[in-house]
DNA sequence: CGGTATCTCTGACTGAGTCAACTATCTATC
DNA sequence: GATAGATAGTTGACTCAGTCAGAGATACCG
């Protein structure tokens, strides 16, 4: 149950806020709201009230208490919005720079401190782990197509495929250890040997991870080029990624001097299959099989490149 | 610089917290602190309150006080504790587990508005990322031997086989993707027919993720086992990982039979020689040669397994 | 037994944050 | 252009979460 992981987390983490302002000299002689104010103002240096306030959700009257007392201590002035003389513009002085940065460095040395406890090799698990969690939680902005790259394998790529491919479809579709092995082998024969012109995989990558792939090799037949392993994660279905692969292997088996783009597939793939029947594929056969563990009816399709050629 | 992405992620959740706090009729009519104690008290039924200030790090003068209140409210009992009438032993009454159970149900309400924002796809993703930054962050107490199990691969396994190896020997050793492509075949061809009786795979898993694997195939040779891809990941080595792995080999080959166990590495690979060493490999051969894009020295080891076996 | 530490409680206090009232100004509408 | 309503900022008054110090009771240690 998800609900009880966040509540536990976020239990978790109050109290790892909690410890690292424990020592509380580390604001010293400002209060935590005081800094977050402080770090504002460093970090978007002119700002009127209003955007401290609407930023760090502040209450009017303690906010304009706690400026008060930045601008006798000299770190601010305050000078009225031009804009709107009702708005004030918060300026922070050269001083008010230094205390920024003391206060910075400080919780620097706290988080540091916190830092050290983490064995090196795993500072990037965490970090991406951290990042994980901002963007899903930061107002659930679903990806945009835009985010969604193509892009060539890189090291661990192919292992990515064969293990995403296993994964999902041992979820999806019960299928047994036999898929993970053909896989293994389809990437191992392209790895072994392709000649980068006439055969290419593709990885389409989300924010640093890869979400999609498919594979085009040359088939047996002549001119004829094969689409394999077409791919996308549940997650990011919609995106139309599955339908830029498939769009890459027919542009790219179209530039090369293919005739023909053929796979195969199986039925109970109806994602897939539509993909395959908006960019023209048609069914030319259909045969049961006992593979994977399961009852499956195979589907080979067609596509004729030399058509009608946009 | 990983010590500004903490403190990023702390101005960030610092924020979601407060979002979920910030409607404080959520504990109504106690406070988050009151809340906390209920919470703590509800999971562990009967505690000290010295428990509870230890637990919480909350002043003792304080926690009296909320206790009084909880006492007054009916939803507490303080009895001496028989050990030490020093202490107090503090039992939640029915009415005590009523409200414990209203403000949970009404944090989860909030909780789940949070996460309703998020796809449901990605909400193992979000679990995973956060339980690893509990992981990590939380007292960064170093994994210990008995938290990794070894187990048979799962749906998936064999693919993240080929793209840790892949992956680490390119970043450590700057191997090309030819290595991807053996060890994708090497797993295709264990996948594709194995003798479970003879052949096997082990993955060893840290907190429900793989940081290892090796293989026992047979080798042409008569009577023989090839122990093939041992890998630990870098942030779990010197935790006797590689033993374990190669332990579990050898136990395995002797059972079954084999008479010899041999090995094929590269001398480059250090941290691994020394594991075969102490169980008793010997070099017997080695040979230089150029693969995965590097000039490298091939060694063959070989373990008798016929001799002062335990 | 005496000295010291620990557990709990209460009184007294601090100060972070809230609420409400007020002024001044902007914006929208008739 | 007059009026109504919203918004920006300020100030006074207040609340109440959390801290600190001291006291009584008991444990632990020599």
């Amino acid at each position: 149950m998800t609900v009880q992981d966040i509540r536990a987390f976020n239990r978790f983490y109050t109290n790892v806020i909690g410890a690292l302002d424990y020592s509380r000299h580390l604001y010293a002689p400002y209060t935590l709201t005081e800094s977050r104010v402080l770090y504002e103002l460093a970090h978007s240096p002119r700002t009127d009230a209003a955007d401290l306030r609407a930023e760090l959700t502040l209450d009017a009257g303690y906010l304009s208490r706690i400026l008060n007392k930045f601008e006798q201590d000299g770190l601010i002035e305050r000078t009225p919005s031009r804009r709107d003389p009702r708005r004030r513009r918060v300026t922070l002085t050269a001083r008010g720079r230094e205390t920024a940065a003391l206060l910075a460095e400080r919780a620097d040395e706290s988080v540091g401190a916190l830092l050290a406890t983490v064995p090196p090799a795993e500072r990037p698990r965490l970090s991406e782990a951290m990042r994980t969690v901002r963007t899903l939680l930061s107002d659930g902005r679903p990806p945009r197509r835009e985010d969604v790259v193509l892009r060539e394998p890189g090291p661990g790529d192919l292992g990515w495929i064969v293990a995403r491919n296993a994964a999902l479809y041992a979820a999806e579709y019960g299928w047994n250890a036999d898929y993970e092995g053909l896989v293994a082998r389809i990437v191992a024969d392209f790895a072994e040997d392709h000649d980068p012109h006439l055969e290419r995989v593709w990885i389409a990558e989300l924010d640093g991870r890869p979400v999609g792939c498919v594979m085009c090799v040359r088939d047996d037949a002549p001119a004829t080029a094969r689409l394999r392993l077409l791919l996308v994660e549940p997650g990011t279905r919609g995106l139309g990624i599955g339908d830029r692969l498939v769009t890459a292997v027919i542009d790219f088996a179209r530039g090369v001097g293919y005739r023909d783009l053929v796979l195969w597939t199986n039925d109970v793939l109806a994602a897939a299959r539509r993909i395959y029947q908006r960019h023209g594929f048609v069914l030319v056969a259909e045969k049961p099989h006992r593979s994977f563990g399961k009852d499956l009816t195979g589907q080979d399709w067609r596509l004729d490149l030399t058509g009608t050629g946009e």
